[in-house]
DNA sequence: GATAGGATATGAGCATTGCTCATATTCTGA
DNA sequence: TCAGAATATGAGCAATGCTCATATCCTATC
């Protein structure tokens, strides 16, 4: 009796070892995100994004496990996205004083989600509605804790509690606003009211500690 | 020709006119809250409410217009709850220093996700699954607002900005650590960081007022 | 107490959707 | 050239949301 080669329990199923496996994968993607921006959480079904894709439905369950795995990669690719925006703004100006490394940081969160927002909202929303936050948010708000915590002149080290609250403070509060289509979600104001969040609980803790 | 009756276009289709009616809307809700904690949202099929309730999936159709309604209910239960929770707290300490009606607050919204972790945890979800965030989370937050930031003795009044990034940072920070099942959840030091985090906030406004 | 009509409850079953699997097609290395 | 691996297909099954024709229950009126 032969043993049926086991698959790995992953996300993806099929990992592509031929050039046109990753461009279905890539067609893929883009038609989940294309299918969200047009019909939002609602509409997300895995025929369309097949279809849309240009790909047959099986096709589209060779690579990804189940509707939730699909979902996964593109909350996946929206965190990298993200983490990627704020390590830049971090490397940028490494000795400026804190204020403009706080500010760097939101602006590049909030700018991050630019362009295609019914789809972004959506994508945040579906990660939301699965237990997926803990992995694939955690990430983001971890590594702002960490770049906004690191001790600098003075200011102190957070717990990690502190760090958590920090993170998901700035993290909750743009996403409510993403969320809830706040007209001041881009301008100046909301920013200037994120930095001066972040900066008097840094500056609050940092207070106590002396 | 005889026009059809019109239903009205609300999450409840038929209003309970008879007492069983009452019972029945009541029995829909608390199994649709047993079937959560039960199985979490995954499990949560209409069909396993109808069942659990010990009513036929017709008579919960006459009640809620569709599946989302169903959570939309329990979510504005929660609300409710919460809401009830923040303005008895609110109302104890009057003229208390500015610092204990915070935590007051604080431990309020906290103390409302007791028991039931599971189902809460899984409304919360579903929730923001669905478009509902914005009705049914926003006058929480709204009313959260409004009490922290009431001008009070030397303390600033909020704008609109400001309110919504105090009481969505304060739900966000909460409602993270609901879903991520943070370990320090109900502990007094993630309390004692959600205080500074409001006080510190709305103390910076004030000082910048000045 | 009888009963007409409104309110409430029922559940078989239809439409949709997530997903599988047997099969076909395409590619690559020897 | 071609065998076998990798990739792609789509009919169709199982599960789920939801409807509607029908049955049962309740209440108001006489």
């Amino acid at each position: 009796m032969i043993a049926k080669s086991r698959q790995p329990v992953e996300t993806k199923r099929r990992i592509p070892r031929q050039a046109r496996a990753e461009e279905t994968v890539s067609a893929i993607l883009e038609g989940a995100a294309q299918v969200l921006e047009a019909g939002g959480v609602a509409g997300f079904t895995t025929n369309a994004v097949a279809e849309r894709a240009g790909v047959s439905i099986g096709t589209l369950y060779q690579y990804f496990s189940d509707k939730g795995a699909l979902l996964h990669a593109l909350g996946e690719r929206e965190m990298q996205l993200t983490i990627t925006s704020v390590a830049k703004a971090l490397r940028n100006d490494d000795e400026a004083p804190i204020e403009e490394r706080v500010r760097a940081v939101v602006r590049a969160i909030v700018n991050a989600f630019h362009g295609r927002l019914r789809a972004r909202k959506a994508v945040v929303q579906a990660v939301l509605a699965q237990g997926l936050a803990i992995e694939s948010v955690a990430p983001v708000a971890a590594f702002i804790a960490a770049a906004g915590a690191t001790a600098h002149r003075g200011i102190a080290r957070l717990t990690p509690e502190q760090q958590f609250v920090v993170s998901r403070a700035l993290m909750g509060t743009i996403r409510a606003a993403l969320l809830e289509e706040a007209s001041f979600f881009k301008s100046r104001a909301f920013e200037d009211e994120l930095v001066r969040l972040v900066l008097s609980y840094i500056g609050a803790v940092s207070a106590a500690r002396a």
